[in-house]
DNA sequence: CATGTTACTGATACTTGATATCAATAATAA
DNA sequence: TTATTATTGATATCAAGTATCAGTAACATG
């Protein structure tokens, strides 16, 4: 699962090598956004984001989503509860599974992906550049529990 | 591209079928969708539809969309100029690629895909029950002309 | 073909996710 | 420390999408 794998302190960093500041709220979002098994909203992200800095600004959150998304440190869940949610970024993986009972996300060895795009590109002339595929259904625990 | 195999007939049979009375809305619409090369939304359709029926209200417009992508007639173009636009769905292919300089729609074989879904089903434990991959870049049209 | 039933439509109002504004605040460089 | 300026929070605003409801039109029935 993400937590797994994602340092948020990386993120701060990130934020910080291209050029932003770094502040408390941007900490507190980082924080919540890495150690989510769940997509979030910004929506949901600012209700948590609350319980623990009362005052966070709504208009903030989505700023700060906004910034992350386009540092490619967390993407958009699509399909799953309209295309508002999101999940982190783990970089040398990119096939997301979401589990449609539990929520949960998961993520698969992407290769074989790459493999097929390369292709793809070769037969039909088009130049790819960028790709999205993405699988929902139930997850091996909640095959188990039904 | 989409027009050549679609049959706006088809539609307003699956619509019949399906129990919904066929209204000379639906026929406008079904024919906007099925003829367009690009993806649109509902707003677009809206737009395009008043042209020959100026009365048309846009909640109905909203509503036959729902509708159609519900009957899966119409499909959802994600990430491309947000995720509100649709494109026909061709039933035997399932790979969409958007280009991003012109807009146009394009459809790969889907057999590869479905391959490489079943393969992550048996390594990773998940059961997959439905998948969306959507690829952009620049078409072979577009390569050329740049 | 006429007619009653009722699904569908269009106008309007409304909800809600998301954005613009701008004075106040706080992070950084000097 | 202090000056600069990016960032923030409150508020107002916008726009996509939805609910409502009276009026209309599709179609089954006789």
């Amino acid at each position: 699962m993400p937590s797994k794998t994602i340092n948020p302190k990386d993120w701060l960093t990130a934020l910080d090598e291209s050029g932003f500041r770094v502040t408390t709220v941007q900490e507190t979002l980082i924080n919540i956004f890495a150690h989510s098994e769940y997509p979030l909203s910004a929506e949901q992200a600012w209700e948590i984001a609350r319980q623990s800095r009362p005052k966070t600004g709504r208009a903030t959150v989505y700023r700060m989503v906004e910034k992350l998304e386009n540092l490619g440190l967390i993407r958009r869940v699509h399909g799953y509860q309209g295309c508002s949610h999101f999940v982190p970024t783990l970089p040398e993986l990119m096939m997301l599974f979401i589990c449609l009972s539990c929520g949960r996300a998961d993520y698969l060895d992407s290769q074989p992906l790459n493999d097929l795009i390369q292709q793809s590109e070769h037969i039909s002339g088009h130049h790819i550049t960028d790709s999205r595929l993405q699988l929902f259904g139930a997850c091996a625990d909640c095959q188990q529990n039904a």
